[in-house]
DNA sequence: CCGTATCCCTTATGATACTG
DNA sequence: CAGTATCATAAGGGATACGG
């Protein structure tokens, strides 16, 4: 069982790391499928994504839905819990945006090429 | 000039990692010296805390006060822009205590000796 | 289309000893 | 007390190729 002394780290080990949040934000907006995340997410390698896709399911935050076709099909969702995250998911990204925005003039964040879901 | 595609990232690049967002949530209750931080939270190592706050402080997160006396004496506290983060910490912090609540019956995730900041 | 398996590299973090 | 330096290790992540 792993020990934690403080909810903030759960919730880190949860949601943290590279991928894992954007991810899940990324699913907020609906279900989608690997290819569609992918596309949304370029810097990503599958790896990773299907990587990250695991641990959240892992941890109840997402759905996997298996279609059972040819070609393969399969969606994502966020679980009740996923959504729950919602709402800190957008402040964290809104935040982020007006600190990227105010140090933009200091040349040391930028945002480039948003996507239409944040 | 570092380039993100959402302010997620960004807010993850500042308070992301083990250590960041734990350090700036403890110094929301005042002003601290390193020391305190140090025994409040005990896991961290000295190099990480030291590196930590500097981290904390070159995003201007976080004030650096040096009082010029031996022994020395310094005080970390959060600066507004830190400051505008605190909700957004608290709610990290609650939602991975309500998170560890229900997946403790798993066996997954324990919060032992919660400190009485959080 | 979705997912797996390797190999490799960078980074983050930790242990420890030391200085003003 | 606050901070630095060095060395070592672990974890995270990326590139690529392959398979159902």
């Amino acid at each position: 069982m792993k020990k934690f002394s403080c909810g903030y780290e759960v919730t880190m080990e949860v949601i943290g790391g590279k991928w894992k949040g954007l991810v899940l934000y990324f699913l907020m907006s609906g279900p989608k499928r690997t290819s569609e995340l992918k596309r949304n997410i370029p810097n990503i390698t599958q790896k990773m994504l299907i990587q990250t896709l695991k641990d959240l399911e892992a941890s109840g935050l997402v759905n996997r839905k298996m279609y059972n076709q040819v070609p393969p099909k399969v969606e994502y969702s966020p679980t009740e819990l996923g959504e729950s995250l919602k709402p800190i998911l957008q402040e964290l990204c809104l935040w982020g945006s007006h600190f990227a925005e105010q140090e933009y003039a200091e040349g040391e964040f930028e945002i480039v090429s948003p996507d239409e879901a944040f």
